[in-house]
RNA sequence: GGUUUCAUAGCUCAGCUGGUUCAGAGCACCUGCCUUACAAGCAGGGGGUCCUAGGUUCGAAUCCUAGUGGGACCA
């Protein structure tokens, strides 16, 4: 005995684990076969599986099942990237446990530690996605510090530092105080808050009790300012220009400077200069050759230059000099001021924006071909919105800072001598040779070398990725990068569009001189109910693996495809796992169905079982040109109710109740097998949604051979479809619902037979049909009738009539309430209609079959109207 | 502030190059059913000024303009 409800827990394990053993996922280069590529977006190997990571790999696994299936050779390639920011933070948390202080121990060490953990805790993630049942190449997974990956990205660091695109510079860097490393744009978060502008007066050098007033949100940083900038219209402060101020509580002299720059209605229009520690006012110091003060240290603390509040962290800082200043009387007031402040992503900590010495990558050159062939559509975008943003971001592209300050990364190649000279080899020997040979320093030793301390970004590894996890940068020729590359497909969110996906696209078009992938599929993001981000933080986030022991993973992916159009955020409700769970249930019900059936020996046939079959079919082939049309336009989710409604309401609903033999019944044989066959096909076009039990039922409706899996079956392509057959089954279920809604309206149980009569003039459709038109709508045999029946509830069909025969149960004045209703409406359709085919400039302009057609519908509302006006003479209104 | 995008049923959304296959789907709701695969189910039903105001057109949910209100990105 099958169970009544489908339980996928076991199922779920034994079919990935036959997966697995088989290599059903496994791809090697094939010339005979058309490649389908995708590389996975490679989680942070310090992460655990969110629903953010479930949504996209489902969408991926769905593209790569169904690619196999059509007979691609599909390859699907996983792996982690490093994180380096995040890694080293979990690293340094791991040895603090252990009472191990990072500073205490050697590099070497610490990269031992961290590859300790990595092989620890990196491969959870990847472990998640099996449960999900993503259909994965396991043996291609790649990491982004392994040695092949890491080689590559020393590579492309000489080839583009030679290329001259690649320099070290001081800039202004967006600094993480606790993480002690600049960060790039992309990791800063922005953060609104309520900060307090702080009104500080500065006495004018000379004339005691003269002031002038700034507003500034970071009081503490007054010890760094070097000028007072005004508006030079402002008519304010026109006595102060060329004058000197002093900084409160320090007395440092320093001059009062103009530039159109300064917003008057900011504040008091005063502006304090500190070039060191804001990066507008860096540029500004720049334009006016000041100098700079920078008077914090790396870890967000006050150094002497500050002079006062020295050793200080930078908050407390503040607090204490704005004590001071009310103290001193020099703070005029304070003012609630909406404020944004930039964090860390990573660690949170307040950014600190820092001049330092770092690595950049012009990016200028090197994107054009990557904005080019987007904005063409060599590579697309889906939804197509983001190209807009995609440009904009590609036309103000700056710099890359790639150097991190931090020790889990791929170290920067490049080697400093003692008087600074730096030399970028791939190795240190190879720096050597090169000082020896091109400086004529035939003395030097490695030991007279040092290499740069600090990592490259955690991006310079993972936007080479589609090349580098086929080797593809060291070996540019090798087969199985010319095979599986350019890949097809990236799907991804679209918060990384620009410092991920487009670097990628640089990338590509820089080292194969081609695109990456051909479309880039950008998925929502998944918020909860109330639109909030589900986030670790916010704690609004189901555990995924929760939700799959819960619902099966066939349910959540469903689920959360139900709702999940391409690119617009998906609002997620349990209740969609639910509604996916459901849909398991009612497939495995259908399958218990099926297989519950006894087969008769003998070779009868039911004629509606054949008709049926054709209109099944029909239906099949025309919901898959559906399918392949939202495909081709990655309009996955609407693929997937295309087919649960060919599956629940076709399939099960319809299709199964018409040819179900009566209780204790056998089927006939032909209807069996041709059953069979539909549910194999249904099974393989659901297989790519909800792959473990498709692939239970698959396995289970015929005899299979050791290794067959569904993984392998084909993709079910469109047949035949015969119009007339749909057509007159779309009839068939008006009619039926007709009968149905009629027994509901007048209370009578299902089991009750009702007398049918039909009076139409073309009966051969309906004698055709009449075996399932009493099976659905439990009729008695119909009486085709060429008057009408008096005292029947009646309705009209196109230009047909019914009647219903219930002794005494007919409301004359209900019906001919309803009958009057419907000619009203009917004669209002036909009334536009005529005026629409009288207007010529509609019969002219219109396209023809347009026009045909609504000659076509001002026929079928005469024939009804006629047929509703016999009603009502008969049901005697007038 | 700039750029961009969206507004359709109680909720989440679909609706392509304008045309009764245009006002739809799923969920929720209401009514009746433990009917022999399935109550995680079956049968049926109600529900919308397509944000507002103009315009283009024979015809607008769809195109244009403005407004209102949300989101995203950038500053």
């Amino acid at each position: 005995m099958i169970s009544t409800k489908y339980a996928p827990q076991e199922i779920e394990s034994k079919w990935y684990q036959y997966w697995l053993e088989n290599k059903f996922f496994a791809s090697k280069p094939d010339p005979e076969k058309e490649p389908y590529t995708i590389v996975i977006p490679p989680p942070n190997v310090t992460g655990v599986l969110h629903m953010g990571h479930m949504l996209n790999n489902t969408i991926q696994d769905v593209l790569i099942r169904k690619a196999r299936m059509e007979g691609k050779e599909a390859c699907w390639v996983p792996g982690t990237d490093h994180a380096s920011i995040a890694t080293e933070a979990k690293v340094v948390a791991m040895l603090k446990e252990r009472g191990i202080e990072k500073k205490d121990i050697s590099r070497e060490e610490f990269l031992e530690y961290a590859h300790e953990w990595k092989d620890k805790y990196g491969g959870i993630i990847l472990d998640q996605l099996k449960k999900l049942g993503a259909s994965c190449d396991w043996d291609r997974t790649r990491f982004t510090m392994e040695p092949s990956l890491y080689d590559a990205v020393i590579e492309t660091f000489v080839r583009l530092y030679n290329k001259g695109q690649i320099y070290r510079g001081v800039r202004m860097v967006n600094w993480d105080p606790l993480g002690k490393t600049a960060l790039s744009d992309e990791e800063v978060i922005d953060k609104d808050i309520q900060a307090k502008l702080y009104f500080i007066r500065y006495e004018l050098v000379g004339e005691t009790g003269k002031y002038l007033t700034i507003a500034t949100s970071r009081p503490e940083t007054i010890m760094a300012d070097v000028a007072i900038c005004v508006n030079p219209t402002d008519e304010r402060y026109l006595d102060f220009h060329g004058k000197s101020v002093k900084i409160p509580l320090l007395g440092r002299e320093i001059p009062v400077i103009t530039d159109e720059y300064v917003a008057v209605d900011f504040g008091t229009g005063c502006l304090k200069v500190t070039p060191a520690h804001d990066l507008n006012d860096y540029e500004l110091g720049l334009k006016h050759k000041l100098p700079v003060i920078d008077i914090l240290n790396d870890d967000g603390f006050l150094n002497e230059k500050a002079v006062l509040y020295v050793g200080q962290d930078r908050f407390a800082a503040r607090r204490n000099i704005v004590k001071d200043l009310e103290e001193a009387g020099l703070l005029e007031k304070m003012e609630e001021y909406k404020s944004i402040v930039k964090t860390s992503e990573r660690t949170g900590a307040v950014i600190e924006p820092k001049l330092s010495l770092q690595w950049f990558l012009k990016m200028e050159e090197l994107s054009k071909p990557a904005l080019e062939n987007v904005m063409n559509d060599n590579i697309k975008l889906y939804p197509h919105k983001f190209k807009n943003t995609y440009r904009s971001w590609m036309e103000n592209v700056h710099d890359w800072c790639i150097s991190r300050q931090l020790w889990w990364g791929q170290q920067i190649p490049a080697f400093y001598l003692q008087d600074g000279t730096i030399i970028v080899a791939k190795t240190k020997r190879e720096a050597l040779r090169k000082a020896q040979h091109e400086l004529m320093l035939f003395a030097l030793t490695e030991e007279d070398l040092t290499q740069d301390p600090d990592v490259l970004d955690t991006w310079f590894s993972s936007w080479l990725w589609p090349i580098s996890v086929f080797d593809g940068i060291k070996n540019p020729e090798n087969e199985e990068i010319n095979y599986y590359y350019p890949t097809n497909d990236l799907v991804t969110g679209p918060d990384i569009l620009f410092f991920w996906v487009a670097r990628m696209i640089i990338a590509g078009y820089e080292w194969r001189d081609e695109l990456p992938f051909k479309n880039v599929y950008l998925t929502g993001i998944v918020r909860d109910k109330q639109g909030r981000k589900m986030s670790k933080s916010l704690g609004n986030s189901p555990d995924p693996l929760d939700l799959i022991q819960q619902y099966g993973a066939d349910g959540v992916r469903s689920g959360l495809l139900f709702s999940a159009p391409a690119g617009n955020d998906l609002l997620f409700d349990e209740k969609l796992c639910e509604q996916g769970r459901n849909f398991c249930n009612k497939v495995w019900n259908a399958f218990r169905l099926v297989k519950g059936w006894t087969i008769s020996e003998s070779n009868e046939r039911k004629p509606e079982s054949e008709l049926a079959i054709e209109w099944l079919n029909s239906k099949i082939s025309q919901t898959i040109t559906e399918v392949q049309d939202h495909f081709s336009k990655f309009r996955i989710s609407d693929a997937l109710l295309s087919l649960y409604n060919l599956v629940w309401d076709d399939f099960c609903s319809k299709y199964l109740e018409i040819i179900k033999p009566g209780f204790e019944q056998p089927i006939d044989k032909a209807t069996y097998e041709a059953t069979i066959g539909i549910f194999e096909k249904l099974m393989c076009l659901l297989h790519p949604y909800m792959p473990f039990i498709t692939e239970e039922i698959w396995q289970a409706l015929t005899d299979r051979t050791q290794g067959a899996t569904i993984c392998h079956a084909e993709f079910p392509k469109e047949g035949a479809v015969n119009i007339d057959v749909l057509a007159d089954f779309e009839i068939l279920f008006d009619l039926v619902s007709k009968i149905r809604e009629t027994r509901n309206a007048k209370q009578i149980s299902p089991k009750t037979e009702l007398p049918l009569s039909i009076k139409a003039e073309d009966q051969g459709r309906y004698k055709q049909l009449e075996g399932i038109i009493r099976k659905l709508g439990n009729t008695s045999e119909i009486d085709f009738v060429s008057s009408n029946v008096e005292g029947a509830i009646s309705f009209v069909l196109k230009s047909d009539e019914f009647f219903i025969n219930l002794a005494g149960e007919l409301d004359v004045e209900a019906e001919l309430e309803n009958a009057k209703k419907e000619l009203e409406y009917n004669l209002g359709f036909k009334k536009s209609t005529e005026a629409k085919l009288a207007n010529e400039r509609f019969v002219a302009n219109a396209k023809p079959e347009l026009v045909e057609r609504e000659r076509q519908k001002l026929a079928d509302a005469d024939a009804k109207i006629k047929a509703l006006e016999e009603m009502i003479v008969r049901l005697g209104g007038k």
